[in-house]
DNA sequence: CTAGGGTTAG
């Protein structure tokens, strides 16, 4: 055998043991015959380049192999510099493939072929475009091979356009009938939603293959057209295509995403049977079918068995943990997969992070995010995405802020996570501000970004700007989307432009109970409570789901209107749908039962609650405090901080009112100094109006003067109407005065400012500067809002002015009114509501004609409610003197309970007492 | 076969 013969048959075989075998032999026998001939051909290190394909742990070899090539004088070798290309790409590494590509001494149909497909896979469009414009001005003529793979390049970065006129190429050249450029057009076509163009080119085929079969159904599987896949599929059956593992993968993920666990055990069989080995695509689809079927107990059985290197099925593992959000079991893999050795990829890290983001576990996830930027992801988009949404939803929006801030390339998700962060605690010019900035940057807003910044608009009510993005939502090709409809509905709702909240909901072709509820709770939000309740009925009618934000809603916008009935017939709907059980809807119970005066029954409704959270504990905290139950409210303070819940702002407006009802100067300002020492939370001028209520009532009024000053905020408008009103009452009249100059500059038109001041010059004995301001109001044109009370008896709600003969009963109820004044005169009631009057003017006033409304409704409800019956009247100001007396006084002697909501608090008058202490 | 963002409430 000449030296020559002898290469030429180890050629032969190792060219057999590659096709047949391609087992780390192949390589040795290279080494071998290295040294038996001293020199290596292009075939054979081409022979060696093969035989590394597909194997990662040879990956050396290929780069050993391409030295040796480029030492021999091979470097533009075709056949080594083809397979070059084509492992380089499939690597990754497209510049080196492009270089070898470049140094190429000739080109032949391959070469463009693997350079082009090397960018198809890497998802380089753009650049197999461009390629391929260099290929027709270099004047080769395009095989159909290259067309195909220019197609896929357009199929895999989402360029359709192209897409179509590549098919015209193919069309012209008249390529149709090759079945792989069939193929590529169909991949195509599917993957842009277009089924019929797709269905088209598959039934002008003249020859199809399994992979026309198989690409035909994972298209129709990954469109969640599972139904179509499978028929398919039995096409494919009798046509006499057998199934490879291509088409049971595909098949798999039809029966995942239909949940039809049936179909799959069958499939799972089938790949048993038939013996076909099961690689990690495999098996990753048949975790995938039991995880979205949710068995994960097999999920986690075929996990076990199966091949525990890759990482792909690790990946899968945290999914599988993370859809039940067992984070736990998900951080428990995560450990086991790196005792096994197993690196995590870019996707290891999002799949575990959404986990704890979904259960809370900040913690956990910021360790977490410490080991991502220790093993190089740090400036990964998926990464620092999910990152941007779990610090933004705990309200971490700085931590957030700077990883987006030091994110290089931002992508429309990583802008959106952050301006949804912004929106969710309520932060709506943030939003609206970072959505502006993520245009100026180029990024345009998808769907999810539009209904983002329009319910930031909404929460601001900035109709202005809500308009614009409705304007958008037409052009943006999202209107599709019900959520941005959804949103839309409540951004009108909320900016009580009913009619086109109304018009907008008709025209929603499928409502969901989002749709619904976004009407409730945006009329509730704009105060046009009636609206909301009209709502919820025509919901009721209209056959909707009501879920917990419905029952949320409908109940506080009863409560907002004191319509206890109202309020009960939503409770029971309630009841009957079995939402009773949710905390927000006792939550808002709670609130309903006090903002109607039944507080025994919002502390009914807290006792029974199977699960309370720090809303629960603020609501019945301040329901207690506003009905004058200090103790009880200062005792439910002691209890939740003792259940581990850590009082927010809202709980200590509670407390400190608390502590102002009992008097407990001190320890009210021993409360508030806790609040930023303690709990690190910032008062608002709501807490320093409780602060000022505890030292006024108190009667210290420097004190209290000196603690408005002293505040490091600036001063409102109810600091010094508090100031003001306790001056009143105190009657400090200079303090009053610096109180009243404040107050009238911070709100000129507000009348009951100037009421509060001419009162207190009244009780003061000063009628000249009390008719100074009369004379200011009347210059000023600002009006007495008349007082005004509601009584509700049997189903209807009855209004009274002062002094008014409207209602039908009024002669009835004026009789009732002076035999009730005589009998309360006997056991020493003094109508004094003649102090606000100079004594001149008292001689002039008929003392009958001034009956403030809520004597008549208490009067009536005397009248018409059965005896038993506490009654409760609801006033549009605040209760005079009189007035407050004259309650103390009927309820003991009639021993009726009488529950007075003024438009500061409530009153609960029994046996001859009030609730408030006699201070409001 | 594996990854990130949303709509209604208190």
């Amino acid at each position: 055998m000449t030296r020559r013969e002898a290469a030429a048959s180890l050629h032969r075989y190792l060219a057999w043991f590659v096709a047949h075998d391609g087992t780390e032999r192949t390589l040795s026998l290279v080494a071998e015959k290295a040294r038996q001939h001293g020199a290596l051909g292009s075939a054979d290190l081409a022979c060696a380049l093969r035989a590394c394909r597909g194997r990662a742990d040879r990956w050396p070899r290929v780069l050993e192999v391409h030295a040796a090539s480029v030492v021999r004088g091979l470097g533009g070798d075709r056949l080594i510099g083809n397979l070059l290309i084509d492992l380089y790409a499939k690597n990754g590494l497209l510049r080196w493939a492009r270089r070898v590509f470049e140094d190429l001494s000739a080109r032949d149909h391959v070469s463009w072929v693997a350079m082009l497909s090397g960018y198809a896979q890497n998802g380089l469009g753009i650049e197999a475009l461009g390629l391929f414009r260099l290929m027709h001005r270099s004047a080769v003529v395009p095989t159909p091979y290259v067309l195909s793979s220019v197609l896929s390049a357009c199929t895999k970065a989402v360029l359709f356009a192209q897409g179509r006129l590549i098919h015209a190429q193919v069309y012209k050249q008249g390529f149709c009938s090759e079945t792989f450029v069939g193929n590529a057009l169909i991949a195509l076509y599917l993957r842009f939603g277009s089924f019929k163009l797709a269905e088209r080119v598959f039934s002008d085929m003249p020859f199809c293959d399994r992979v026309t079969f198989n690409t035909l159904i994972s298209g129709h599987a990954q469109c969640e057209h599972g139904e179509r896949a499978l028929e398919i599929f039995d096409e494919m059956q009798s046509s006499g295509l057998r199934p490879d593992c291509v088409t049971i993968a595909s098949l798999l993920a039809a029966c995942a995403s239909l949940g039809d666990l049936h179909n799959g055990k069958q499939l799972h069989a089938y790949l048993l049977k038939a013996g076909m080995s099961l690689d990690y695509i495999t098996e990753g689809s048949l975790l995938d079918l039991y995880v979205k079927c949710g068995d994960i107990e097999t999920a986690h059985e075929i996990f076990n068995s199966g091949d525990r290197t890759n990482v792909v099925l690790w990946n899968l593992m945290l999914v599988v943990y993370g859809q039940i959000s067992d984070l736990e079991k998900s951080f428990e893999i995560f450990c086991q997969m790196q005792a096994a050795g197993i690196r995590p990829n870019q996707f290891t890290y999002p799949c575990i992070l959404r986990t704890c983001t979904c259960s809370g576990q900040i913690e956990l996830g910021e360790q977490i995010h410490s080991l991502s930027i220790k093993n190089g992801f740090e400036s990964d988009m998926y990464v620092s995405g999910v990152l941007i949404d779990m610090y933004s939803k705990y309200g971490w929006l700085d931590k957030a802020r700077r990883i987006l801030e030091m994110l290089g390339k931002k992508d429309v998700v990583s802008w959106t996570s952050m301006i949804a962060g912004y929106v969710q605690h309520g932060l709506c010019e943030e939003a609206l501000a970072t959505f502006k900035e993520m245009q100026d940057c180029g990024i345009w807003p998808d769907n999810i970004g539009l209904a983002s910044a329009a319910s930031a608009c909404a929460g601001i009510k900035a109709m202005r700007q809500g308009l614009q993005i409705h304007a958008r939502v037409y052009v943006s090709g999202y209107a599709a989307d019900i959520s941005i409809w959804n949103t839309l509905v409540n951004l009108y709702a909320r900016c009580g432009r009913s009619e086109e909240a109304f018009s907008l909901f008709r025209a929603i072709e499928h409502k969901d109970e989002i749709t619904w509820n976004g009407l409730v709770s945006g009329f509730g939000q704009s105060g046009l409570y009636e609206q909301a309740l009209k709502v919820f009925k025509q919901m009721g009618q209209a056959g909707a789901k009501y879920n917990v934000f419905t029952f949320v809603s409908s109940i506080s916008a009863s409560a907002n209107l004191a319509d206890i009935k109202q309020g009960k017939q939503v409770h029971c709907r309630a009841i009957k749908t079995g939402h009773t059980s949710e905390t927000e809807v006792s939550n808002a119970l709670i609130s309903l039962y006090g903002k109607c005066g039944s507080i025994e029954d919002a502390k009914m409704e807290f006792s029974e609650m199977s699960e309370r959270n720090e809303v629960s504990w603020n609501t019945i905290i301040t329901s207690c405090s506003q009905h004058g139950r200090g103790l009880e409210a200062l005792d439910l303070f002691d209890q939740m901080k003792q259940e581990g819940l850590k009082p927010n702002d809202v709980t200590f407006i509670g407390v400190l009112a608390a502590c102002s009802h009992v008097g407990l100067v001190e320890e009210g300002l021993s409360h508030f100094k806790s609040m930023s020492n303690e709990y690190g939370i910032t008062p608002i001028p709501d807490h320093y109006a409780c602060v000022v209520d505890i030292l006024g009532r108190a009667g210290q009024l420097d004190r209290a003067r000196t603690f408005v000053e002293e505040m490091p905020i600036s001063t409102d408008a109810m600091v010094w109407r508090t100031l003001l009103s306790a001056c009143k009452v105190h009657k400090n009249i200079e303090i009053g005065e610096i109180a009243a100059k404040h107050l009238l500059e911070l709100e000129p038109h507000d009348s009951a400012s100037y009421v509060l001041l001419s009162n207190a010059y009244a009780v003061t004995g000063k009628w000249s500067n009390r008719d100074q301001v009369r004379k200011m109001m009347k210059d000023r044109g600002v009006k007495k809002e008349p007082g005004r009370s509601w009584i509700e008896v049997k189903s209807a709600v009855h209004a009274f002015f002062a002094g008014d003969r409207l209602h039908p009963l009024a002669d009835q109820i004026y009789s009732f009114l002076a035999d009730l004044n005589d009998r309360i005169a006997k056991i020493g009631y003094k109508q004094d509501n003649y102090h606000l009057f100079h004594e001149k003017e008292q001689e002039q006033r008929d003392p009958t004609s001034f009956v403030h409304s809520e004597k008549l409704a208490v009067a009536f409800g005397l009248m018409s409610l059965p005896p038993c019956m506490p009654l409760r009247v609801i006033k549009n100001l605040r209760v005079c003197n009189d007035c407050h007396n004259w309650m103390k006084f009927t309820s003991d002697i009639t021993g009726r309970e009488i529950v007075l909501r003024d438009v500061y608090r409530f009153h609960h008058f029994t046996n001859g007492s009030c609730s408030c202490g006699d201070f409001w």
